[in-house]
DNA sequence: TTTCTGAAAAGTGTTGACAGTTGTCGGTTC
DNA sequence: GAACCGACAACTGTCAACACTTTTCAGAAA
């Protein structure tokens, strides 16, 4: 099946594309703030670092384009989205009615294993409020909603969900968990277990949505915090860090 | 600003990308039913029909690809997405989530003018009913629910929704629209417009919801008298036509 | 006739190069 | 000194060509 040179395979016996492997390469550097909202990508250096051409480059970049991670200005090349306050706070509203709509479906047909993997991740973030692990509770809540969301087993919705969350990642970074919220929030988790426990789509859903809802309004008292300590700009000013604005692309 | 030749400036004063043109050219040939489910986009053909070279073209259907229009197989290209049956029905769950989120944020800042809006095309979609014209019910309704959309005020919602509705008409292309069900869809959209004039976003939210799952139990009953009279697969069955089953790509 | 085979044709994945645009950084003018 | 100017460097958008894979199809074998 593989013509020639069986021993140096290192160089195209074609099996995959490069395309994802760098889609993936640029959401980790994003993930891990490698790159910065409003950081241009540059191509040829991107390229050159991963020993590859600029085709595939640019090709991963309209893919992350698309997903609201990167946008695109003409003759300047792509750049890492900034996500501004209003755009957050939408995020919030939509996570919160897709957060919703996985648990009502999630809701009917959870399973047993589902439902007991639910209530260890539970556990397990009691435990880290007890240290307290703010890092490690940080985890353990992402995952039990990524569960939620599983659990519905929406195709559509799994892909979604995270894909809005990875877009929220992109508000400048900061403590998106407070100390104080923790405890509730589990206390949220667990009314959310019991909703699901017994089947109730319509109290899970509103639960859920809630429990996104109580996010963004601790968001928004972060923010206001900030700009109290921070001075002059208001608490909801959808404007953003950005100095030079130019009309951004269309779509 | 524009160096050389001033006449005949047909090529490269760059102001514009290909990319999203050939993006919303294959989105239309999908929408007109130019490109059908399944089928194979050819790169190079594509690239000589609106002359310009290959890189542009894969752009646009990376693009395409991650907002679930088309689909990749390594080696072989671009095919437009079949969406299955299963998919269709999660298609309609999420959307009738986003839907009613729309609803509950548009309650709270929907203006008049937009109510009134509503009310016009609520009263063209009765005319269209009496005529009877489904062709036209079927458009004012879509702008019906965009206006809805719209009104919610939220960017990422207003470019999510449509997408989940291009997706969902990559499902074999059929009447979505019952006839007999035309009037009982509006009637919904009055209850609709009367909870979005007093703001009662609760209220909205509920029926916006109900309004699309309505229309998912009509989609599931049409599945069922199809298969009915076509013969053996079952009424939800998720197969579904392709005879040449791939490991598709990942993402 | 039907089934295999293997070579040519067709088409994708990637590359390197070119044309045009944007940004930079001296020097020049006011 | 600050604002302008123009050449140069850096970079994007696009193209044409190459390497490899998949598909097709005529001819051989059963």
């Amino acid at each position: 099946m593989l013509r020639r040179s069986p021993a140096n395979s290192v160089r195209t016996p074609r099996t995959a594309s490069f395309v994802p492997v760098i889609q993936r390469e640029i959401e980790r550097m994003i993930g891990t703030g490698e790159l910065t909202s409003g950081t241009r990508i540059n191509e040829s250096t991107l390229a050159l670092r991963l020993g590859i051409s600029r085709g595939p480059v640019r090709e991963a970049c309209r893919a992350l384009e698309q997903i609201g991670l990167l946008r695109s200005e003409l003759n300047r090349g792509f750049f890492v989205r900034e996500v501004s306050t209003k755009e957050a706070l939408d995020l919030y509203d939509i996570r919160a009615g897709l957060f919703g709509t996985a648990g009502r479906l999630a809701a009917a047909i959870v399973t047993t294993v589902q439902l007991r993997d639910l209530e260890e991740l539970i556990a397990r973030m009691d435990a880290a409020i007890e240290a307290p692990d703010i890092a490690t509770f940080y985890q353990l809540n992402n995952e039990f909603h990524r569960h939620v969301v599983v659990a519905s087993d929406n195709a559509k919705l799994i892909e979604l969900y995270p894909l809005l969350e990875a877009e929220l990642h992109l508000f400048r970074r900061r403590g998106l968990v407070l100390p104080g919220s923790m405890r509730t929030s589990n206390d949220e988790h667990k009314a959310i277990l019991d909703a699901l426990r017994q089947s109730d789509g319509t109290g899970a859903a509103r639960l859920l949505e809630r429990h996104i809802l109580a996010g963004k309004a601790r968001f928004l008292r972060t923010l206001e915090d900030d700009s109290a300590t921070e001075g002059r700009p208001g608490p909801l000013d959808p404007r953003n860090t950005r100095s030079k604005d130019r009309p951004s692309n269309d779509r």
